[in-house]
DNA sequence: GATAATCGTATTTTT
DNA sequence: TACGATTATC
C-alpha cells in the first residue's frame, strides 16, 4: 500500500478498521457492532481506494437514508473530493429507471406512488372485488404485495403459492394493482428495486454497463437489506466482485419491511472468497451503556455471538427510572434536563427515543413547559400532508397524464362541480377508450357521455389542466412552476379560512424545497423534484447538535448518536409492541419480539456518556388510560452499572387487608389537553403551557412493579405488571414458589 | 353536488 | 383521541 496515503487516510483508525479499509479487491463484509466506526471505514474505504487509483465515479456507494447518503457525501467530499455515487437503493433504481425504463416498454416520465397512494389503489381494487374490508383490510393486503414483491414473486407465483383463501384473494388483488400501476404509468417503492432486477435480467447488456461503470460497490446498513436489494448489490458487482458490505445483525430493525439477517449471516457463501472482518471496539458509549446494552441483546437465541468491548471508563451507571405516568415521565424528562444543562452550564447533545410516533406529544408540551428547546425529528413530514400533496399531484398529473391516483386526487380539488357521480361516469368512458383518464378527456370522450353541466365541468377542467401544462413547460424554474399551480388553481381560496394560513405555510416550506432542489441540482428538472419529494423525508432535512433536544422514533435514530439519551416508554405493551407480543409462539419468543429487543439494544448504544431509560405505569393509548408498566427487557439488565429508581411513592395506598385483598376506590377521572398544533411539527419551540393533569390516583400510583405484595394464597411475590380490564385489574405477579401468576382483582 | 354531522377504527416502526 | 370515511341534509 502507498506509504504516503497513511498518515491522512488511516491516521486514527485501529488494526481492523485499517484492516477494511485497505482490503484490496473482492468480496469484503465488515460486521460492525454499534458504535465501532463503520461510517468512518466506508468514507475512509472509500478515500483510500481513490488514493489508490480509482475514479470517484467508479465507485457506488449505497445507504440506507438520504439523509445518510448526504453525510457521506460531505465525509467522503472532504477527504476525497467529489464524483463518488452516493445514494440508497431506492433513488439509485430510481435513477437507472429514468434513463432504462424504456427497455421494459415503460415510460420514464413515471410517476413513484408512496404508500398512501398504493393504499388508494388497493381500496379501489379491494371495493370493486367487492372484499369484505373487515376480513380482507386494505392495508394487510397491500402488506403482503409488498412481499411479495420483496422476494420477486409476481403475482402468478402469488396465486401459486397461495394456501388459504386470503392469499388467494390477496394474490387477485396483487395482480389487478399491478395493472392499475402499470395502466398509470406508475411504480411504487418495491417497483423501483423488483422493476431494475428484471431490467438487469433481460437486459444483460444494460447492466454489463453498469458493472463495468461501478468496479466498487459498498453497501452500508446491510442488515437491514431484503431480498430484492441483495439481489441488486449481487449484479451490480458481478463484473468486478468488489463489493463492501457493513452491518450488524444486532441492528436489524426492519424485518416488517423484508430485511434479511441472512444476507449478513450467508455473506460469505453468496459472495465465494469473502473475507469477513469484525469490528469489535465500540468508542462511543461509556462502559457502563456498552455494559448494558450488549447484556440485553444477548437474550436473542436468533444471534450470532459478538463481543464489544470499550476501552472508556465506566462512566455513571445507566439509569431506569419508573414514573406513575406518561405526563410524569415527560416533566421528569424535562426537569432532568434543565438540572443538567444548569449544573454544567452547557448544552449537550441530547435524544429522547420512543417506541412510536404517538409519544412525542408528552414530551412536546413537558419541553415547552420549561423553556426547553427541541426539535422533533417527524418521518411523516411535509410530502405527505395534504396540502402538499395536492398540489404535488398537480404537478404529477402534469409530468404524467396517465397518472389516475393523482388525477382522481384533484379532479374535484378544489371543488369545480366533478362529484363522484361524474367521476364514476368519466372513469368508464376511459375505460371503453382504453385509456387513462386525464388521456381520455384530453381527447373529449366524455364529450357525448355527460350531461351539459357536468361535461362543461370537466372541460373547465381540461381547460386549466392545458393551461397548467404550459405554464409548467414555460416555467422558468421548478419553483416557478410550482407557484404557478398553486396561484392558478386558486387552491388556497377553497381552503377553510381557519386552516388557510396553515395551508400557505406549508406550501411555502414546499415552494422553498423546490428552491432548495434547483441549488442543488442546477440540471434538474420538474420529474427529478418530484421524484425527491416522494423519496425524501424530513429526516432527511434534519440537522443534528443544534442545541435543541431532538425527539425521534428508535427506528428513526438508528445511525445517530448523542451526548445523552432518554429511552422513555419502556413498557409492556410498548417497547416490546403489542403488535409484536401478538404472534408471540408457544415454545418460546417469537421473531418480533427478537427485533423488539434490538430496537431496544439499537436505542441503549445511541448514547455516549448518559443513558435514562424511563417508563410509566400508566399512558393514553387511543384515548383511554391503560396500565402499561415496566418492559420484561428490563428484568434482562445486569444488575452492575444499572442503578434503580422507582417511580414516586404517591399517597397512602392500602395495599392489603386481612384477607389479602386490596380494595380500590374510584379512580379520579384524568385527562390531559392537548391541543395539537396544526403547524409544522419540524423545528420549532412551542411556547404553550398545556394543563397536564394526570393519572393522579394514589391507589394506582401505588401500585407499580417490583412492589412485593402479600397474598394470601400464594404468600408474597413481585408484582410485575398490571392491565386494566374494566373494572377490574389484571395483575402479573412473580411468586418464588409458583412462578409469575395473572390474578383477577 | 356540496357541506355538516356522525361513525368507526386505528397506532409500530419507513424507503 | 383523532382521523378518515360514510351518511344525512340542504
Amino acid at each position: 500500500m502507498p506509504e504516503n496515503t497513511d498518515n491522512y487516510i488511516l491516521s486514527g483508525l485501529n488494526e481492523s478498521q485499517i484492516e477494511a479499509v485497505t482490503f484490496g479487491d473482492g468480496p469484503l463484509l465488515v460486521v460492525a457492532g454499534a458504535g465501532s466506526g463503520k461510517t468512518r471505514v466506508i468514507t475512509h474505504r472509500i478515500a483510500y481506494l481513490i488514493e489508490r487509483g480509482a475514479a470517484p465515479e467508479e465507485i457506488l456507494g449505497i445507504t440506507f437514508t438520504n439523509k445518510a447518503a448526504k453525510e457521506m457525501e460531505r465525509r467522503v467530499g472532504e477527504m476525497a473530493g467529489e464524483g463518488v455515487m452516493l445514494r440508497t437503493f431506492h433513488s439509485f433504481c430510481a435513477l437507472v429507471l429514468r434513463r432504462q425504463i424504456h427497455h421494459l416498454g415503460l415510460d420514464s416520465s413515471f410517476s413513484i406512488y408512496d404508500r398512501s397512494d398504493s393504499l388508494k389503489v388497493v381500496r379501489r381494487v379491494c371495493k370493486q372485488f367487492e372484499l369484505d374490508p373487515e376480513q380482507y383490510k386494505p392495508a394487510d393486503m397491500l402488506n403482503r404485495i409488498s412481499a411479495h414483491k420483496d422476494g420477486v414473486e409476481p403475482p402468478e407465483i402469488a396465486a401459486e403459492k397461495a394456501v388459504s383463501e386470503w392469499d388467494e384473494q390477496a394474490a387477485r388483488v396483487y395482480a389487478k394493482y399491478e395493472l392499475t400501476l402499470t395502466d398509470s404509468n406508475a411504480l411504487d417503492f418495491d417497483d423501483l428495486l423488483v422493476k431494475t432486477v428484471l431490467l438487469f435480467n433481460k437486459h444483460p447488456e444494460v447492466l454489463a454497463r453498469y458493472q463495468g461503470q461501478y468496479k466498487y460497490l459498498l453497501v452500508d446498513e446491510y442488515q437491514d437489506t431484503n431480498y430484492v436489494q441483495h439481489l441488486i448489490a449481487k449484479a451490480l458487482q458481478g463484473r468486478h466482485h468488489n463489493i463492501t458490505a457493513v452491518g450488524d445483525p444486532d441492528q436489524t430493525i426492519y424485518t416488517w419491511r423484508g430485511a434479511r439477517m441472512e444476507n449478513i449471516m450467508r455473506f460469505q457463501e453468496e459472495f465465494p472468497g469473502a473475507r469477513v472482518i469484525k469490528l469489535e471496539r465500540n468508542y462511543r458509549s461509556t462502559a457502563n451503556i456498552l455494559n448494558a446494552a450488549s447484556y440485553s441483546v444477548a437474550h436473542n437465541i436468533n444471534r450470532h455471538e459478538k463481543v464489544l468491548y470499550t476501552q472508556s471508563g465506566s462512566g455513571s451507571p445507566v439509569e431506569v427510572v419508573g414514573h406513575s405516568g406518561a405526563a410524569q415521565e415527560a416533566e421528569w424528562v424535562a426537569k432532568t434536563i434543565n438540572k443538567h444543562v444548569q449544573r454544567t452550564e452547557s448544552f449537550p447533545s441530547i435524544g429522547i427515543l420512543y417506541r412510536t410516533k404517538y409519544q412525542s406529544g408528552e414530551f412536546e408540551a413537558a419541553l415547552s413547559k420549561h423553556g426547553v428547546p427541541y426539535q422533533v425529528v417527524d418521518t411523516t413530514g411535509l410530502f405527505e400532508r395534504k396540502v402538499v400533496k395536492d398540489i404535488a399531484a398537480y404537478l404529477h398529473l402534469v409530468v404524467n397524464p396517465k397518472d389516475n391516483v393523482a388525477l382522481q386526487r384533484i379532479i374535484n380539488v378544489p371543488t369545480r362541480g366533478i362529484g363522484a357521480k361524474t367521476l364514476d361516469r368519466v372513469t368508464k368512458v376511459a375505460e371503453a377508450t382504453g385509456m387513462p383518464i386525464m388521456p381520455a378527456i384530453l381527447d373529449g370522450a366524455h364529450q357525448q357521455e355527460l350531461p351539459p353541466r357536468a361535461r362543461k365541468a370537466v372541460d373547465n377542467f381540461v381547460a386549466l389542466y392545458n393551461h397548467l401544462s404550459e405554464e409548467c413547460f414555460n416555467a422558468s424554474s421548478v419553483r416557478g412552476a410550482v407557484e404557478r399551480v398553486i396561484n392558478e388553481t386558486d387552491y388556497l381560496a377553497s381552503i377553510k379560512a381557519d386552516e388557510r394560513e396553515e395551508s400557505r405555510e406549508l406550501l411555502d416550506y414546499f415552494l422553498g424545497f423546490a428552491e432548495q432542489y434547483q441549488e442543488q441540482e442546477p440540471e434538474g428538472d420538474l420529474t427529478g423534484f418530484m421524484e425527491l419529494s416522494v423519496l425524501a423525508s424530513d429526516v432527511d432535512a434534519w440537522e443534528p447538535d443544534t442545541g435543541s433536544v431532538s425527539l425521534l422514533t428508535l427506528h428513526s435514530a438508528k445511525g445517530l448518536e448523542f451526548d445523552m439519551v432518554f429511552l422513555v416508554g419502556v413498557e409492556d405493551r410498548i417497547l416490546p409492541h403489542s403488535r409484536a407480543l401478538e404472534d408471540r409462539d408457544v415454545m418460546g419468543e417469537s421473531e418480533a419480539m427478537e427485533e423488539e429487543r434490538r430496537l431496544f439494544h439499537v436505542g441503549m448504544t445511541r448514547a455516549r456518556k448518559t443513558l435514562y431509560i424511563s417508563y410509566a405505569n400508566e399512558r393514553m393509548i387511543r384515548g383511554q388510560y391503560e396500565y402499561t408498566g415496566e418492559s420484561p427487557f428490563l428484568q434482562e439488565l445486569p444488575s452492575d452499572g444499572v442503578s434503580w429508581e422507582k417511580g414516586p411513592r404517591a399517597g397512602g395506598f392500602s395495599l392489603t387487608s386481612a384477607k389479602g385483598r386490596w380494595s380500590r376506590k374510584s379512580s379520579g377521572v384524568s385527562r390531559s389537553k392537548k391541543k395539537k398544533s396544526p403547524k409544522l411539527k419540524k423545528a420549532k419551540i412551542k411556547k404553550r403551557a398545556p394543563e397536564k393533569h394526570a393519572a393522579n390516583n394514589p391507589e394506582d400510583a401505588d401500585l407499580q412493579p417490583g412492589k412485593k405484595i402479600q397474598h394470601d394464597k400464594y404468600g408474597e411475590g413481585t408484582l410485575v405488571s398490571i392491565n386494566r380490564a374494566g373494572e377490574k385489574k389484571l395483575l402479573k405477579i412473580d411468586f418464588p414458589e409458583y412462578g409469575v401468576l395473572t390474578i383477577l382483582e
